[in-house]
RNA sequence: GGACCCGUAGUAUAGUGGAUAGUACGGUGGCUUGCGGAGCCACAAACCCGGGUUCGAGCCCCGGCGGGUCCGCCA
């Protein structure tokens, strides 16, 4: 258990010891000079005495254990306040040093996550709309697994889709995009020459047209999911189930949950009446997509028995997943607790919904390319000496592009805006980096050796900083608990600015007083690791230079 | 017609019933004989409207208004 649980545990005790029965310890607000409080009001009416009277006769009475983490308890209004102790300053520094990229990773809790993400459509660039659920899916991914869980990222490709009526003209246009980008990648613009040649030979199978739109649609996948540095696991496609689909229809009508109605087979929600019925086949006979994610959750379940399956899907979608679920519990499958619809809001332009076909549409790839460039552009500007300049501007190109989206709260609808996906400074990734690599660049100066020791803190920027890092734990769990990364994201940029606060009133080299000194370099170190961990978190990665 | 989601400074946002509503962009004024100025400090500026629940509401409930989305043969 880390400091800050312990402080709260400790907290409790200590506080129900002096009279104070079931204690709910909060995080006071941040502009509260207290490290943890107790509001009093709940006691007034069992107590019969008012909230001030209570926090004053409490903080009279409590016994602080010698040696504890924690430091001062006082009456504030009706609120009980409670102050750390030095002890749980160097506590809650050293535990981050020592376990260091391990910190406030989990050991295996023996559960398991299916997260359905990404899914783009075969033949389709992916557009910036496919960029939330890769990376929304993604961060949970690595939450719910540094938490201990084992988790499956499966990208449910739509390659379902029958061929168009035209087809030749959509390949002709993803031929041309293809070939803008062969200046840097000749190996795809290799292969895709070389399967146009085979199409022009004559080989106009829809199926092998089809294929061949895989091919090539993975290829470019692929490509930026490397960039994004995002990994799957699984990459099984609406295809895969279709062998399942019939199958799932029988059961349904032999457990006589689904009938006929006007020749289609349908789900009704009889004890649910704002549930409208769920289709599963068409009057033709063919399944449908609902037909599909109930294959889906039924070979999931059997194959990796997870706890949870996550679905990071657009929030336009949110009445399909609770017909999906519902259906899927009548069935047996998974209880609906165990399935979780993480929806998030619609990305669009200033002149309105993206639409492909009115070439309303911003590709992912041209967005990364741009913001790759515009960060090479400002390391010319600002660290012309800088090495890898290429390498260093794609980290923080992507980690600006990723950080905009993940910091926000994903429920809410987003304007799609250039200059703030493009901007570096104020609340963004490469502020995040940007701090990251300040506190690298002290320790790679100093050169130190071996771990720091804390053991003093002198400055109020200090103390706060330090407090700040022991909630880290906490921010996770509350991310992970609501699958909403962003609030990692906003514990971070409180840390970012407190380090920044430190770093501008607390020198490190050229501090004389050694006990001071090896103090800070510790919180130094402590900052920069915790920033790099929940930067990981997100997906992004924490450069050393910049 | 029914259902779901969202309304916080000029703009973009945080805020799991509790203290003076946090942050950024933009604006104004400052900070380099200090470890990286992609930074730091100061100032001005906000909870859509009306009821209700509560000791206490930006947060919960009801009703409006505004924006978005969905409502059986697409995915």
């Amino acid at each position: 258990m880390y400091a800050f649980e312990k402080l709260r545990s400790e907290t409790a005790n200590i506080l129900s010891a002096a009279g104070l029965k079931d204690v709910v310890v909060e995080i006071p607000p941040e502009n509260i000079d207290a490290d943890l409080a107790i509001p009093c009001f709940t006691y007034a009416k069992s107590l019969k005495k008012s909230p001030v009277e209570i926090a004053k006769n409490v903080a009279e009475s409590v016994k602080i254990p010698k040696n504890s983490i924690v430091g001062k308890i006082t009456a504030m209004g009706p609120y009980v306040n409670v102050y750390a102790s030095d002890k749980y300053f160097c506590d809650s520094v050293d535990e981050i040093i020592t376990d260091a990229d391990k910190y406030a990773h989990k050991k295996p809790v023996k559960k398991t996550m299916v997260v359905d993400m990404s899914a783009p459509n075969i033949a389709k660039p992916m557009s910036v709309g496919h960029l939330r659920s890769t990376i929304i899916g993604d961060s949970i991914a690595r939450i719910y697994s540094s938490l201990g869980w084992n988790v499956i990222r499966d990208n449910h490709l739509g390659d379902k889709k029958k061929v168009e009526k035209n087809p030749i003209p959509e390949l002709l246009s993803l031929y041309v995009k293809f070939h803008e980008k062969s200046d840097k990648d000749s190996e795809l613009d290799e292969k895709a020459r070389e399967e146009f040649k085979k199409l022009e030979n004559g080989d106009k199978e829809n199926t092998k047209l089809w294929k061949w739109f895989i091919d090539v649609s993975l290829i470019e996948f692929k490509k930026t999911y490397s960039e994004l540095d995002v990994d799957f696991d699984l990459w099984l496609g609406e295809s895969f189930y279709n062998d399942m689909n019939r199958a799932i229809v029988d059961e349904a009508l032999k457990k006589g949950i689904a009938k006929k109605d006007d020749g289609a087979i349908i789900i009704k929600y009889e004890d649910y009446k704002n549930i409208p019925p769920f289709l599963i086949q068409k009057k033709d006979g063919a399944t449908l997509y609902s037909t599909r994610d109930l294959s889906t959750i039924k070979y999931r379940v059997g194959e990796f028995k997870p706890d949870k399956i996550v679905y990071a899907v657009g929030g336009e979608q949110a009445q399909h997943f609770i017909q999906l679920f519902n259906a899927a519990e009548m069935l047996g499958y998974a209880k609906k607790e165990a399935l979780i619809h993480v929806g998030f809001g619609l990305i669009s332009l200033p002149e309105g919904k993206m639409s492909t076909r009115k070439g309303r549409v911003i590709y992912l790839q041209d967005l990364l390319n741009k913001s790759y460039k515009h960060a090479e552009k400002i390391i010319n500007e600002k660290n012309p000496e800088l090495k890898n300049k290429k390498k260093v501007a794609k980290k923080i190109g992507v980690g600006a592009v990723k950080f905009n989206d993940l910091s926000q709260n994903r429920v809410k609808n987003i304007m799609f805006n250039w200059d703030k996906m493009l901007s570096f400074e104020g609340d963004t990734g490469p502020y995040l980096q940007y701090t990251h690599a300040r506190a690298c660049s002290i320790l790679r100066k100093i050169g130190i050796t071996k771990s720091p020791k804390f053991v003093v803190t002198q400055m109020a920027e200090e103390k706060d900083l330090i407090l700040h890092l022991s909630k880290y734990l906490n921010s996770v769990e509350l991310a992970a608990s609501l699958y909403e990364p962003h609030h990692i994201a906003t514990y971070l940029l409180a840390l970012a600015h407190k380090f920044n606060l430190f770093y501008q009133k607390c020198p490190v080299m050229s501090e004389t007083d050694e006990k001071i000194k090896n103090s800070r370099i510790a919180l130094v170190f402590a900052s920069k690791q915790v920033i790099a961990n929940g930067l990981y978190l997100l997906g992004i990665d924490a450069v050393e230079e910049m």
